[in-house]
RNA sequence: UGACCAAGCAGGAUGGCAGCGGGCACAGGGAGACCUGUGCAUGAGGAAAGUCCGGGCUUCACAGGGCAGGAUAGCUGCUAACGGCAGCCGAAGGCGACUUUAGGGACAGUGCAACAGAGAGAUACCGCCGGAAUUUUCCGGUAAGGGUGGAAAGGCGAGGUAAGAGCUCACCGGGGUGCAGGAGACUGCACUGCCAUGUAAACCCUAUCCGAAGCAACACCGUGACCGCAGAAGGCAGAGGUGGCCCGCCGCUCCUUCGAACGACUUUGUCAUCGGUCUAUGUGGCUUGAACCGUCGAGCGAUCGCCGGUCUAGAUAGAUUGUCAUCAUAACAGAACCCGGCUUAUUUGCUUGAUCACACC
RNA sequence: GUGGGUAUGGCCUAGUUGGUUAGGGCGCCAGAUUGUGGCUCUGGAGGUCGUGAGUUCAACUCUCACUACCCACC
């Protein structure tokens, strides 16, 4: 995995967190925001709920796996963030790539977009603004 | 054949496709840092875990003294060191192979032992015996019997006695002294003779050991911010350092005296240099080490020595995978400075050596 | 990486120089009161004191190991 792909700041993942749109699934929930870069970038959060060291870095490879089949084959210019479920540990990267496919084209359409930026998450994130 | 005891090994394998980490070589691009591609070999564990001990390494402190505090606890050895390991001793358990064991000191001192019980470290409630009185009772002797309790002036038998008592004796148990053996813990024998219980994982005493903090240490590159502008002598007012505290010691600031004086522009500030403090990011630290493998030798063993050979992860959101097929069915589980232990988690298969029981020869 | 703390009925807690009744409040159940309900009063049930060993005559309390949760510092 190339160094500049990844996200690793906590600012960035609050970012995906409060203003981008999300996807959930037993397997595998997804946050996405366009960001200006022209490439993708992925980052993988595990929380220890799913379990100890080994199953959390089998998570990890498991998402990146199926992110690498279904990168060539989708929009550029997106930023990701894959939030790894208990049952995660169990599945195969086969299983999770029309998974991954699916989640990815409904949220970089731009239908939901148009949606999403009319709905209550505008309002939400204008709220935290007023906070800050 | 079955049961049981001890020690040890293995910790998925093979192939196809796709892919990851750092290293080396080559090629291309670029002023360079570096980037891209191809090839080669290589890339997590027995516990990598818990962080319970010990050490290396690094920094701080290293004139000295005292007081606290912590750890360990049979003996001898091994080790860099240890609270670890080996062998032995004692104690406990098992028919046995063998296993377990925080195992110093309670005549240095202090504390505690609820309830029950007459009495808990000092005692006569009932009982027994003797005497006085002879209705009750009183005085003395007595720990054999009763009851209480976890624990009641060693246990049990015999002699002895008014009744009893280590009062005397045999056996068992404990203490002391002497002799013998052993490197020592300790063991054996002889004599003496029963000396007031338990608790030190209560305070404590004795012996031995311990400076502190940690790779986010630390070093370098270097971004930004802030502070400062020569020095000498004395005073010892203030705040520090000596990473637990105190004494003592050592600087710094401050005050007094002496004395000197500003690189540039300007005018009482700004900038630059130099020095100091803190700090973003990056690089090193980072893997050749009390290393691993093998032969031989010393030792009961832990372990040690000689010789030969090998180089065997070094990431930084953290690399060993995904998937398909076959076999096996397999768990616990992922390095982050590095070693030696301990503890805990864990399935299956195998090997070796012993013990007991049964059957047969 | 280093250091510290907590675990007690369904919930919140007290208790520890070791001593035998593990206490209290809320909640729950039953009864009384009321025409009924609440409030109030009376009574009751409910505890492997996180787990497993050890020391002791005796452990919620002391020691060791483990489990879960929480906190602090860099």
């Amino acid at each position: 995995m190339d160094k500049k792909t990844t996200l690793k700041l906590n600012k960035e993942f609050k970012r995906l967190y409060f203003k981008g749109k999300s996807a959930v699934h037993p397997l595998i929930v997804t946050y996405a925001c366009k960001n200006r870069l022209g490439r993708n970038r992925i980052g993988i959060t595990v929380t220890k709920k799913v379990g100890k060291a080994v199953c959390r870095n089998r998570c990890k490879r498991i998402i990146r796996a199926a992110f690498y089949q279904v990168n060539p084959s989708i929009e550029q210019g997106w930023d990701f963030v894959f939030v790894a479920r208990a049952r995660t540990t169990q599945a195969k990267s086969t299983e999770l790539v029309p998974v991954l496919k699916k989640q990815i084209s409904n949220l970089t359409s731009p239908d939901s977009q148009k949606r999403d930026t009319t709905g209550k998450r505008q309002q939400k994130s204008v709220k935290k603004k007023d906070k800050s």
